[in-house]
DNA sequence: CCTGAATACATCGGAGGCAAGGTATCACGA
DNA sequence: TCGTGATACCTTGCCTCCGATGTATTCAGG
């Protein structure tokens, strides 16, 4: 996951580890806010697997900074990433959303088309977070406010997604059409 | 995370580890399913730390069971944690709604209002995936339509889940008989 | 009767991630 | 001049959880 994220955001351009680090935590830090003794440890893990390179600038405002930026294995890697995502970057929101934001790296519109198609599998496929026996429960089944807002912003947040999901798949399946209009689904 | 999940599981009634673990899996699991090596030794654990007991029964299907049930301190566990939860309980989303599927066990309405008011300051504060500096970057600031995608539907989530909070919070605090189905707490 | 599938519990090794605690540099104000 | 805060990097120890693997039991189908 972060690993991901580190090329994901090195992709683009080369970095130093604390800017890296407030990128990583307006991605995925809103929610949980990833730690030094994350990040140094996995820049390390990354720099020896070949993926990324180091470059020592003197410092601009205070201590020395490292550039990092990705070398040639590490752009595969992160294009092999997003093409054949674990299944688990399909499902849990937390990582889609970083998959997310990267997609556009992938170039083949087809190869992204396939990505959110995976995704729409997932979506479309009947879900619930309680059962009796092998009917699933649904809102209406309980009196308690709490679990039946769980259903109401998980059934909202899914009907959004499979929306845009649906309009994003089309207009990037479509023959010649240039891919700017998708965005245009804020309601 | 789990062990919370546990404990609200087994609030309402005792279970067998297979039992849980298929609740467990519904709960989280269509998103991240929980491991075998997970749960046995958490149960381990939890029983070692006094919060439940083990009841063998011999085997219903198969294999023999283990009836797990709260002990008193288990209970008073889980309520503790309703009342106070972690911050990694409001923010994380698969957290949060855990913590919402057994928040009906806290039996006061105003605890359950402070938790609910937890999530909305935290809802209710601006944030974004991407900074240029100090400048939050929305939507209109992109030209792929994943990145496009990431804050529609976070934004139509944040919305739903907003207007859902308020609605219940109005609920929990009206001085008489709440509305709708907040009122069948039976106390 | 045998096999496979479902039920049911358990252990082990390891990866990923966190909290706490360092080390330094520079700017600014008191 | 001294402290504070931001920048910038690093290490250690711990905990959670996963994946792989193992052990029984029961039932249905061939």
């Amino acid at each position: 996951m972060l690993e991901f994220a580190i090329l994901g955001f090195l992709y683009d351009e080369p970095l130093h580890g604390y800017d890296l680090r407030k990128r990583l935590a307006a991605l995925t830090g809103h929610v949980r806010p990833i730690a030094d003794g994350t990040l140094y440890p996995m820049i390390k893990r990354l720099e020896t697997a070949g993926l990324l390179t180091r470059d020592l600038q003197p410092g601009q405002i205070a201590a020395p900074r490292h550039m990092l930026s990705l070398t040639p294995a590490g752009r595969a890697e992160l294009l092999r990433r997003l093409r054949e995502p674990d299944e688990l970057f399909i499902t849990d929101e937390n990582r889609w959303f970083a998959l997310l934001a990267f997609l556009r790296h992938l170039e083949s519109h087809t190869e992204q088309a396939a990505v959110l198609r995976r995704r729409l599998g997932f979506l479309a496929q009947p879900a619930s977070f309680f059962w009796d026996g092998d009917r699933p429960l649904r809102a209406a089944d309980f009196d308690d406010p709490f679990r039946r807002g769980l259903f109401t912003i998980a059934t909202a947040t899914t009907r959004t997604e499979l929306r845009w999901l649906r309009d994003t798949l089309a207009d990037l399946e479509a023959p010649g059409a240039p891919k700017s209009a998708a965005g245009d689904v804020t309601t």
